[in-house]
DNA sequence: TATATTTGCATCGCGAACGATATAAATAAA
DNA sequence: TTTATTTATATCGTTCGCGATGCAAATATA
């Protein structure tokens, strides 16, 4: 008989990476018809709330390499929902900048998160108790990436 | 200002991603060494459990379609860790069956799922606090991928 | 000031994920 | 028994994630 912490069912990691997945799944119709990718929104969320952001600040704050975020950012560059323009202060950085396209996405996504909420939302996982599974998944993201202690 | 439901700090899906990455960055020194990745590793916890499995058998465990299985089986019967010999009853089927090192690598990787272990425990989540933890994610699971309803 | 180190970003390569599509085997329908 | 449909895998193309590496700008040190 197979060990009991080897079982699937026994797995934190399987459980999240197949969750994650999933939920991807459910936002990619919603995205694709923007011609946009998860991440892609991830990016969105990240200039929606603070515009005007290097690199390197959009990778730590979605806790990315920027070797992943630079290609994502040209992909989106080229579509014109952003521009990529070196820094003033600092000519290393890249400054990323939202353009009025990238902007007006914020409205024609408005019914995204409610969408996604709704696919979501079970006998378990309810508005009462999903503070709950927020503070579990911040816990161990903050000891897991040592912003924390 | 940005609207509540675009912020990134009331994104579900943003932590599920966030924390399954940052789990699965802990397994990979722990895995690469012995030449494995994280979906291997998940198709080895599949094939410990039961062996001689169909790759569609695999697949439907993991939550993943085939097109994405086969080329991961493919690389493991390269490096020896597995076969894939046509089904007998059915030509369509591609049993896949646990060599040797394959059923060795159990043993090698006996200390695994401790180390992660060891690594995701916090204030919030402890062993008492995982099993509700695990019942969200798993109605969730369940929910999304239409294997309950 | 000259040299060394650090920092920010980019390039390259590989292994997932997955939609779209193809192919062969099994099964159902005519 | 043909023909049509379904099923099990495989192939192809695009986009991540990320380790390894490179380069130029900024900073620290000699």
């Amino acid at each position: 008989m197979i060990k009991e912490e080897f079982k699937l069912d026994n797995q934190l990691c399987f459980r999240l990476y197949t969750a994650s997945r999933l939920i991807t799944q459910v936002y990619h119709p919603l995205l694709s018809q923007y011609g946009l990718t998860y991440p892609q929104y991830l990016v969105l969320l990240a200039l929606w709330d603070k515009d005007a952001q290097p690199v390197n600040d959009i990778a730590k704050r979605l806790y990315l390499e920027t070797n992943t975020v630079t290609p994502l950012l040209q992909r989106m560059e080229k579509e014109g929902i952003l521009t990529r323009v070196k820094g003033k202060k600092d000519a290393r950085q890249m400054i990323v900048t939202l353009t009025r396209k990238g902007k007006d996405l914020q409205k024609q996504l408005a019914d995204v998160p409610f969408a996604v909420g709704e696919s979501v939302l079970c006998k378990s996982l309810t508005p009462e108790t999903m503070p709950d599974l927020f503070h579990k998944l911040d816990d161990m993201i903050a000891k897991l990436s040592n912003k924390a202690q």
